[in-house]
DNA sequence: CGTTCAGTTGACTAAGGTCAATTCCCGTGG
DNA sequence: CCACGGGAATTGACCTTAGTCAACTGAACG
């Protein structure tokens, strides 16, 4: 356990320092948990309790229309948070499934658990701020993106951010998350190895 | 100056209880500065020292591209925070401009003195957490709105948030929020007043 | 070997961009 | 008070990009 979970608290101390005794009350929280390959995690509408922290794997994060169409809005690596974040700040249900691309492991925390440790120690607070700031960073570059870029351009961005990442990830998935069909991308990408 | 900063002191205390005692220390560090329509409270490029706070006016916050071009990234009103602010947690010069769109009146405060009140009271803490967790959820919808709506329902939504505001922008300001031309966006508004 | 599903390709359509002409609105000076 | 000038908005004609639908290819797996 302590193996495959201290390089999470080394990710974490990166960002703010945690007190050891701060760490082991979180770690007391919190329970390990396996997802199997296209499994969920949260599903849209379901209420939105769990924290989790995604120690290995891939996840998608995607909204759902009305009509059964699926949107990618981003993707989620080892070390970083998987949550229906905005949802639980909203205390709304959440409002986009997340689900797993390949067998993965994470630490979940309940977010009324996490949210206690505010009260506990300010280094929560600390944490807290500057993981929306960099929340808050991510979401502007991608909103730069949409806003800016044409689709061939944002496929090159995608590939420069999660270029080891292209082989592990079906090309639709890729196609969604650029906000075009996968028939744009294929050609797109035809058009680049022509090129 | 008391009678138009009480409503601020009031508004952050909606967010996070501040101590009297520790609003007087922050503004202690602020200063008050008028901007008259048209003129920029910082420009693409520029070093982003100052985080200001609006009295009273409207701003847009928009990106500019090699050739030019101006992209509206969103627009600000009274007891709204108007910074570069991922510029600043990046460290990073300014890459967007801020312009007032009408004449303005802004209460400033320079980021690092900011940044010392994070040592001075946690309330700080907590009221940059849950600010940053406030400009997360609104990018968070933005980026949804850009991704899953065409540019008449983005134009519908927008009717909606900014509502009151739609007289005092002008159009093409409005249709570069919304991603699209003023030739666009006028024939949107042309088949809306039909139906 | 078929079945299945992702990816590619082609033909057609629709949404929005570009360019240019025209009208509307508003402020300023005669 | 009116005339004029300039920028914003509207409209029309045409073009580009990406969406839709459908047929086809190709690899993975029983």
């Amino acid at each position: 356990m302590e193996e495959t979970e201290e390089p999470l608290y080394a990710a974490l101390q990166r960002i703010a320092p945690i007190p050891r005794e701060e760490w082991n009350a979180f770690r007391a929280m919190t329970e390990r948990r396996k997802l199997a390959k296209n499994s969920h995690f949260i599903r849209e509408g379901d209420a939105a309790e769990w924290i989790g922290i995604c120690i290995s794997g891939l996840f998608r994060l995607y909204y759902t229309t009305p009509d059964g169409g699926e949107y990618n809005k981003s993707f989620c690596k080892p070390h970083e948070f998987i949550a229906t974040y905005s949802s639980m700040l909203l205390n709304a249900p959440s409002f986009m499934s997340i689900q797993a691309l390949a067998d993965s492991e994470l630490l979940m925390i309940r977010y009324t658990d996490f949210q206690s440790l505010y009260n506990r120690h300010r280094c929560w607070d600390r944490l807290g701020r500057l993981m929306a700031e960099q929340l808050f960073v991510k979401k502007e570059i991608r909103e730069r993106e949409l806003l800016l870029l044409s689709a061939e351009e944002r496929y090159r961005s995608f590939l420069d951010v999660y270029g080891q990442l292209e082989q592990q990830i079906q090309q639709y998935h890729i196609a969604s998350y650029l906000g075009i069909t996968p028939v744009a991308l294929s050609r797109i990408r035809r058009k680049i190895n022509l090129g």
